[in-house]
DNA sequence: CTTATATATCGAAAATGGTGGATACAATCA
DNA sequence: TGATTGTATCCACCATTTTCGATATATAAG
């Protein structure tokens, strides 16, 4: 579920936006052609979004992130991933979880422990991104960090 | 705040996290030195962390997203930007307020109207990857979205 | 089979985050 | 100055997510 609600889901409501629109471009007529067009890219700019999101869900948590920061080292245990995390099993588990489902991550088990791994290069990929996003960010304005 | 609470932030406490780990390591001395070189570790890979949670947060929303993708078409004006939602005006600009914090995109100001663009390439491209990695673990296992 | 132990899952409370109407603010126009 | 209009912010409601103790499951050992 992307989105929660469907409330100007019908084309023809909500002519407020259309109005607003006919004022920036100028034109009535324009307005709704480019009502149109936006609608029409956005149906193709939406391939995958809902995939992606995930992805990014996934990796939208300190614990987790850090997991798979401590997962570029090697292949860790639960019981290492805990002590790394300071966190309590059942949470350590939990996030686990969430990074296995979204793909990002790799069980292996031996005896019962359990041992985990990044599951792909392409995730220290995303994760050097951010680091750099976030770096240029820092040097562009001193303060970039919603509260 | 990245970690909600201070549970086991004691490092004598806990000790339960200790034992299984040295029954893991075999050693117990052994145990409580590699315990140490975790927590130096991650102290290093805390590094940056709580930015880059920022800005993975910012990423995991599909309205958001779907902002990003749009503006890799160029410059949106607010009223443009609800369309293509198809969104409330408080909605669309709620969102754009958080990836303007993230440092995602950058607003600029045309009399009544704020357009929108990207702040930088960077952007795109960690959206880019995360589409590469989404079509990977499709390749590899059928279904991957956790419910 | 029983015990011990490593990890996963459950469940309920708390925190977080999205939503959209109402309102505030800013800029243009009359 | 007052009216209009585009956008931002506020607010309460609701859904999702996180957290962690308790419990279940799985594997090994006795």
């Amino acid at each position: 579920m992307p989105v929660r609600k469907g409330t100007c889901s019908d084309s023809e409501s909500c002519g407020h936006s259309l109005q607003r629109l006919a004022k920036f471009i100028g034109d009535s007529e324009e307005a709704r052609s480019k009502a149109h067009s936006l609608q029409a890219l956005m149906k193709r700019i939406d391939q995958g979004t809902e995939e992606e999101v995930d992805i990014f869900r996934a990796l939208a948590d300190p614990c987790r992130l850090r997991i798979l920061k401590l997962l570029q080292e090697g292949e860790f245990c639960v019981c290492e991933i805990m002590i790394a995390l300071d966190r309590p099993q059942s949470s350590t588990s939990h996030h686990l979880s969430i990074l296995k489902s979204a793909g990002l991550i790799k069980e292996r088990r031996e005896g019962k422990w359990s041992l985990y791994r990044l599951s792909d290069g392409a995730v220290i990929e995303i994760i050097n991104q951010s680091r750099l996003l976030e770096e240029e960010a820092k040097t562009r304005a001193p303060i970039r960090r919603r509260d």
